[in-house]
DNA sequence: CTGAAAGCGCTTACAG
DNA sequence: CTGAAAGCGCTTACAG
């Protein structure tokens, strides 16, 4: 082992500038005033040391830090791309972003934020997990916590990131093109985003009067879209399949191939996400594009604006958009 | 705009509970010696204000945050799956790991790694982009800086994780199974792992002595994929493609069914990478697993090693795996 | 068992 | 233009 030699302090600088430390600080920061010549000494001296400020000493007396924090869970695709789209906001507003990923249940979690929001570290603290009203600071908190909910205990989308109102555009698109039978390939119960989409897909077929052959759910893996397709009855096509994601859709086509059935043809598949991969699947899927970023995005604004005491922002477009390809066949392209 | 009201402080808890800011602390932390009594009633005080410490306070005096952060690029799948395996053990190590999302020039990266470094709040520090020499401890720096360089400036794989020897399995159990004729489709020549994939297979097909139709490179997108397949000449199959990615593989089965030629049998696919839809393409893709998530585990062990002044643990077992599928039919399977 | 005092590394009125 | 001193919120020898 080595020894560990501790880093040079402003004292440091000042004894060796042969001046105080009040004149190493106003050199270093620009505040105060000092004269050109000593101020170029100080800047040369602590370059030459190697000596950089201790920013939680710094920040402690200034009670500025410039630094924000962001809660999340397990880090998966769709909030990678909303932290994306609040780090963009962050650094734009002038603050560092740091992330957090929490586990555990709601009281662990509101007590890393509380942590977090008491820590004395940070100006202001975002969360997409749900914590408990008591780290939410009623508006006298300081610093403030703004929760964005986007993801539930455990990490499901929730809010207008569920928002499912789309899939009725599917089934009375296809409807009106003349698919007379639907299905939906659903993921779990528990998820608020695959109850909302099963919701609106069972109101849309009723409120088209179309026949529904009921709904088939499971995790959200392809196999649940695979296996959907493999327990349908001989005589099943033509029919349309509202899967509840890509991934689900995927499964879905998977399905199809092995049992020979054509997408489209025999089979017509929706998913929902706007994955990767769906644009360049055989037949490419009919989607609908979420955009995490851009909810990400509005997230950061609300804290920065309420950083600033400024008014919150108002939500302009919405974060849902359908995507046509070529699983439904040439009806609603264009 | 509501009234931010400070935080309280230990000193408030003390002048509360009619005792010194000492005694506070001993009866927050449980050190120094306090009476069931004087800590019970402590205690009480703390909580019907909600006293928090603040950690930054704590910290800048005993030295110990408990802190590690880890430095990264943009966040893209592969790193998040470092990200986790680094977490798994920074906390099993009794760390809150925070994460960093750095952009910008080298020297950035390195400003923001010594910011981080001296600023006073971390134990150690783990970075998964490239720094300059300076921002390394050379072992005697405190933290602790541990560079586990997975990826280069542009967020490219490099070290262990772009290894690519196992493109020579995929050409010579091709060649064995009476394969004859040969194509690569790369991805971009910048890319360390692109490099290593398109030299592992030129040095391949020569020292086995099949014909290759030469390398078709281009940016990582499916894109890339189909238009390879969409230039070849009408009588290449049948024709090994071994592509440097699953994304540029899924793009070769899309253009090979542009054209109507099938896979396998006219078009043999391997990928690299083994993304999540490259078990449900049709056909099945086969491809490399490549275990990020135990490469950020074995960067985070080693910065925890550091910090115990305990020797380098070895690297075990390899972090690449060859996972046969249908793409490239029968041979080579089971 | 308890408390007064010093100090972690900074910044910032206030004097000179 | 420069410096001595106080203080941000904690912890920890050291006395009592």
């Amino acid at each position: 082992m080595t020894v560990s030699v501790p880093p040079p302090t402003s004292r440091d600088v000042a004894r060796l500038a042969g001046v105080s430390q009040t004149t190493v600080s106003y050199a270093l920061t620009g505040k105060g005033t000092v004269s050109a010549k000593t101020r170029e000494h100080v800047l040369k001296v602590a370059a030459s040391i190697g000596y950089r400020p201790n920013l939680a000493a710094r920040s402690m007396r200034t009670r500025r830090s410039g630094r924000l924090a962001v809660v999340t869970g397990v880090a998966i695709d769709n909030q990678i791309r909303m932290l994306t789209g609040a780090g963009e906001v962050a650094s734009g507003a002038g603050y560092v972003m740091e992330t957090h990923n929490v586990e555990g249940t709601a009281e662990d979690r509101t007590e890393r934020v509380l942590e977090l929001a008491t820590g004395g570290q940070y100006e202001g603290i975002l969360t997409f997990v749900p914590v408990l009203p008591v780290a939410l600071g009623q508006g006298e908190s300081e610093p403030p916590v703004v929760a964005a909910t986007a993801f539930d205990d455990q990490m499901r989308s929730v809010g207008e990131l569920a928002d499912a109102s789309l899939a009725e555009v599917f089934v009375s698109t296809l409807a009106a093109a003349g698919h007379r039978r639907f299905i939906h390939v659903g993921g779990p119960e528990q998820y608020a985003s695959a109850r909302a989409r099963r919701d609106v897909y069972l109101a849309s077929v009723v409120r088209l009067g179309v026949e529904s052959l009921g709904v088939l759910s499971g995790e959200w893996h392809a196999e649940t879209g695979r296996k959907a397709v493999l327990s349908l009855p001989e005589d099943a096509p033509p029919l349309v399949v509202v899967a509840a994601s890509d991934v689900l859709a995927l499964g879905v086509l998977r399905g199809a191939a092995e049992r020979g059935w054509s997408v489209p043809g025999d089979l017509f598949v929706t998913g929902w996400d706007d994955a990767e991969f769906s644009s360049y699947t055989t037949p490419t899927l009919t989607t609908v594009d979420v955009d995490f970023r851009e909810a990400g995005r509005r997230a950061m604004r609300e804290l920065v604006a309420t950083l600033h005491g400024e008014p919150l922002p108002e939500a302009a477009a919405p974060l849902h958009r359908v995507v046509w390809r070529e699983s439904t066949g040439e009806l609603g392209r264009g």
